[in-house]
RNA sequence: GCCCGGAUGGCGAAAUGGUAGACGCACGAGACUUAAAAUCUUGUUUCCGUAAGGAAGUGUGGGUUCGAGUCCCACUCCGGGCACCA
């Protein structure tokens, strides 16, 4: 079993193995239920809008029409096609189904029969890779037929080709070669007529394939009318007629949520013979879905039946080895005496085949299912499960789910954008229907974090040899420096490159901080004083804006300024020759989350206790961080000519006052006419002259 | 092709439209030392200048503004996502 992207030219990546191409029994989640939900709701979750339109991208919702075809010469017969453009009907000129569409056995004409299976063998052929990689060389084939256009009666091929996709919408479409660019490319190759339907409304000069807004022409009774508006009346007079609707597609497909492997958690179900099931079925009442999930195989069809719920969880049975089966079922087809049973239907139990049927009524013979689940089924809400990892009974209890909510701040890599980050949110919205969880969204704020690159800036693996280890790092360095320097190397959302000698200067901020707080004999630096007053007033107002840049930072994830301004206070302490015992204690708590091991040390050793987590966070007061004294910037025509310190909320008259007489900015305003001046308090004076 | 994001010293970076380069790395000079390491002091965008000072400067070209790294338009390069979804 391999993901597309394993697969090189019709063989394994690894190894060179032929691949080949397989129907399985698989199982799907129907996240497709979802879809509107899934959309709506981004709306309110703070989120990076990027990751909000991948996720809207992804779910893909289209709003558009479903149309019926008649098919000429079948009675009745029609061929539906999805559109988002039912305002161009008029200018359909062919029609296309995909390859696998099942009416392309019914209509194709006897004379085409074998181009169209020949060609339909040639895109089976194709990965749903190659389908797409090679989207510039359009194919297909014509198949013979004709539909009938609903508005005007026109006779219309109908071909067969490969980039229309089976998968969405109805499997065909309407081709609009002059307002779509895939159905232009396609009636160019093939010498298929095109018809102009839509004109640019301002009468400007049209090229086809023309895509934008404008006016319906050629249209008949709708000729002149604004597309939007068309697109309203046609699919409504279609409705009327009752060969159309207004319909929604998405891209979104159901979840393929099985995997054939050993590892993953096993589904609980048990398939039974279908002549068995309406005995299970009568014991189990209101225990069962209306109408099992079935498969066939050797002309016998088998039902699903789920597990009770108290024999859940089931587990994997124990093996000698979890390697492939061979057939391309799960390692767990092998195991006969846990895959082969007669099992419980009341109870769950389970006893293996090769064993005498059990007494009793309740036992029926049953093949457990052997896909596996795949990591999806994990990650999708251990978030939940963290709440309350050893309950037995639920996800967790209804109490502990109410407490703690959904995580606060969710962060994570932008890789997750569509995958895992759209899963949970499904399988979130599945328990809040449910009545599980009390929220209908799971991460309400989430963050993406960069990654640390190689030092030569490139993304990290063996096969370059640029991987750092943290264990090293922690071995030569210290979990606090580790953790401080990935906090300080740049924004936390930036990718950036390791930089070994970067480590150096927050180890040295680290060591110097611990310096000004212990002295070499092991007992606090003799500079510290408990005199609350032993503070300069410069140093008192720095550790007032170190409180608040510190904290500010830290609701802002700006991790790495609020470390710079911690080593400039640290600075200042150090060229102090007293600092206060407060102070000292109040840096310590600023660095407790960024490097706690040294924090709490020291913390300890200048007599704190309990640990420095549990004392309440600092406060700055507002009233130490206004200055009396500010620098006011004299510009001369926008450019810095001088400065001076000035006290504050300076009057106009004074600052410009200074201004002429500042030895710096005379010089330039000298003989000029000054004509106009802009002055903006505390920060500038701006005097243009000519 | 479409949709995002980014580009600032030798390097990682900082900067509510108001002194570009805080903080750190690296490097230079000095102090301490027999010496080295560690530590401390000091300098470090570029160009001209002994200096004072001057000029240029945030990927490129335009624009708005008294003033633009920041706002607007066009482009270049780099990174990420999606890719025949009718």
């Amino acid at each position: 079993m391999l993901a597309n992207e394993e697969v090189v030219d019709g063989r394994s990546e690894v190894g060179g193995f032929p691949v080949e191409r397989r129907n399985l029994r698989q199982w799907v989640l129907r996240i497709t239920a979802y879809a509107d939900r899934l959309l709506a709701d981004l709306r309110d979750v703070d989120w990076p809008d990027s990751t909000k339109r991948m996720q809207e991208a992804w779910i893909g919702r289209s709003e558009g029409a479903e149309l019926d075809f008649a098919l000429e010469g079948s009675q009745g017969a029609t061929l539906k096609v999805f559109t988002t453009r039912p305002d161009t009907l008029y200018g359909c000129t062919y029609m296309v189904m995909a390859p696998e569409h099942p009416l392309v056995d019914v209509i194709t004409a006897p004379a085409q029969r074998e181009a169209v299976a020949a060609y339909r063998k040639k895109a089976a052929a194709k990965s749903d890779l190659e389908r797409t990689d090679l989207a510039k060389d359009k194919s297909g084939v014509f198949s013979g037929a004709y539909a009938i256009n609903p508005v005007n009666g026109a006779r219309v091929p109908i071909w067969i080709a490969d980039y229309v996709l089976m998968g969405y919408g109805t499997g065909a479409i309407m081709a609009v070669p002059a307002h779509d660019e895939r159905d232009y490319e396609f009636a160019v190759h093939y010498s298929l007529p095109i018809i102009q339907v839509i004109a640019p409304g301002n009468g400007g000069e049209c090229v086809l394939p023309f895509v934008d807004d404008g006016n319906l022409v050629n249209s008949g009774p709708y000729s002149g009318l604004e597309w939007a508006e068309a697109k309203k009346r046609i699919t409504a007079d279609l409705a009327g007629r009752g060969i159309g609707k207004a319909t929604v597609n998405f891209k979104l497909r159901d979840w393929l949520f099985s995997r054939q492997r050993y590892w993953g958690e096993p589904f609980p179900i048990v398939w039974v013979n279908e002549r068995d099931y309406p005995l299970v079925a009568a014991r189990r009442v209101g225990d069962l879905p209306p109408n099992p999930v079935t498969y066939s195989q050797d002309g016998v069809r088998y039902c699903a039946l789920p597990l009770p719920a108290v024999a859940l969880p089931l587990t994997l049975p124990e093996v000698e080895s979890y390697l492939p089966s061979g057939t391309g079922e799960s390692p767990l087809a092998n195991c006969t005496d846990w895959l082969e049973i007669w099992f419980n239907v009341d109870t769950g139990a389970a006893v293996s085949a090769s064993q005498p049927r059990p007494a009793g009524d309740a036992w029926v013979r049953g093949r457990r299912e052997t896909n596996t689940m795949p990591q999806w089924a994990g990650s999708c809400w251990y978030y939940l499960r963290y709440l309350d990892p050893h309950n037995g009974s639920g996800i967790a209890s209804p109490e502990l789910l109410r407490y703690w909510g959904t995580p606060d701040l969710y962060v994570g890599g932008a890789e997750h954008a569509v995958l895992h980050l759209l899963y949970a949110r499904f399988w979130h919205k599945v328990l809040f229907d449910a009545g599980v969880v009390p929220q209908n969204e799971p991460f309400k704020k989430l963050f993406h974090q960069g990654i640390i690159l190689g030092e030569d800036g490139e993304k990290m693996s063996k096969s370059r040899g640029n991987v750092v280890s943290p264990d090293t790092i922690i071995a030569s360095h210290g979990s606090d420096t580790l953790r401080l320097y990935l906090m300080f190397l740049g924004p936390l959302e930036d990718k950036k490159p390791w930089n070994p000698r970067g480590i150096e200067g927050v180890h040295r901020f680290l060591q110097k901080f611990w310096r000004e707080c212990i002295s070499a004999e092991g007992t606090p630096n003799p500079k510290i004083v408990d005199q609350a007053d032993a503070d300069s007033a410069e140093l008192t107002k720095l550790l007032h804006e170190t409180v608040k840049k510190v904290g500010d930072g830290i609701e802002a994830l700006r991790f790495n300024t609020a470390i710079s301004q911690m080593m400039i206070m640290v600075n200042a302490m150090q060229k102090s020759d007293r600092v206060s015992r407060t102070t000292v204690l109040t840096v310590i708590q600023l660095l407790a989350p960024f490097a706690p091991h040294l924090a709490e040390e020291l913390w300890e050793r200048l007599g704190r206790a309990p640990s420095v987590l549990q004392a309440p966070w600092p406060q700055y007061d507002e009233a130490k961080l206004v200055r009396d004294q500010v620098k006011l910037v004299f510009q001369v025509n926008g450019k810095h000519r001088g400065d001076q310190s000035v006290p504050v909320n300076l009057s106009q008259e004074d600052a410009l006052a200074l201004a002429r007489a500042n030895e710096k900015v005379a010089p330039h305003i000298d003989g000029k006419d000054l004509k106009r001046v802009i002055y903006v308090q505390n920060k500038i004076l701006n005097l243009v002259v000519g």
